[in-house]
DNA sequence: ACGATAGTTTACGTTGACGTAAGTTCGACG
DNA sequence: CGTCGAACTTACGTCAACGTAAACTATCGT
């Protein structure tokens, strides 16, 4: 069942992260696991807030970004020129991922175009080897 | 006129980075200036390799990374086989950056829903006010 | 009672990609 | 000749995002 609380190492397997990364992102006010005596909890928030950092980090956001962001996200509709803004910062990003989409695109296809060529001198290098024999 | 050699200070302006940088990775061997006396001499071919270098650094490869497959594009057809490694890696890193791209969308209209849905509140909370006065 | 198991804190180490500062050298110019 | 500016070398500093080691504590099962 998807329990209330999971301990440090559940979260470690669950979501493929070392336990010194919970601590780090705790550390980091970014999870803010609840404790029983020592040991942390983490609630059902930290497992949300968890999923929207590694999604981040994909992004190619940083830590301190990904704060703000999710800082953004909590205080929701009370302060929405904030979530604006937040979209905004999604949306360069996003733009950004394109052109370099882009980029990489042109420089695959150019990469290919080098690749036949050289094919082709080996081709044709191994015809006139050929031809000789 | 688009001349054979280029001091560092040339090449900074022209590509925007610093001397610092071109001197780090003349000491990674990205680049290779000539000399002429102590002072460094970019080459055409030094020009073209730090365009492959900050293009590469634009999709997230490692320096490192980047030498290699700038060796790899420098040997060219000699070792195609190699040449193919580098276009495996180079769409490895394409469907990366699609994955990313569509995640990306995703979370996107993710938040404009958010957004959406703070904007109703609010615009119901300033009718319901409105009509109370 | 006791060792194994999981968790904790503290704190120093690492890697990549440069920044930055100090001191040197060289050619050009007044 | 002096000195200025641009380039140089050497070398230590920095920042993010953890890794890793050491030493401690709490709980559980036998």
């Amino acid at each position: 069942m998807t329990e209330t609380y999971m301990t440090i190492r559940e979260m470690c397997d669950a979501f493929g992260v070392t336990a010194r990364t919970l601590r780090f992102y705790e550390s980091k006010e970014l999870l803010f696991p609840l404790r029983q005596g020592q040991k942390r909890l983490f609630t059902r928030r930290d497992r949300a807030r968890l999923k929207l950092i590694l999604r981040g980090k994909r992004f190619g956001f940083s830590l301190e970004e990904i704060r703000q962001l999710l800082d953004m996200y909590d205080m929701g509709d009370q302060q929405n020129t904030q979530l604006r803004r937040t979209v905004e910062i999604a949306r360069e990003r996003l733009a950004d991922m394109e052109r370099q989409r882009d980029d990489l695109t042109a420089a695959i296809d150019e990469l290919q175009e080098q690749l036949r060529w050289g094919e082709q001198m080996v081709a044709a290098s191994e015809t006139r080897r050929a031809a000789a024999e």
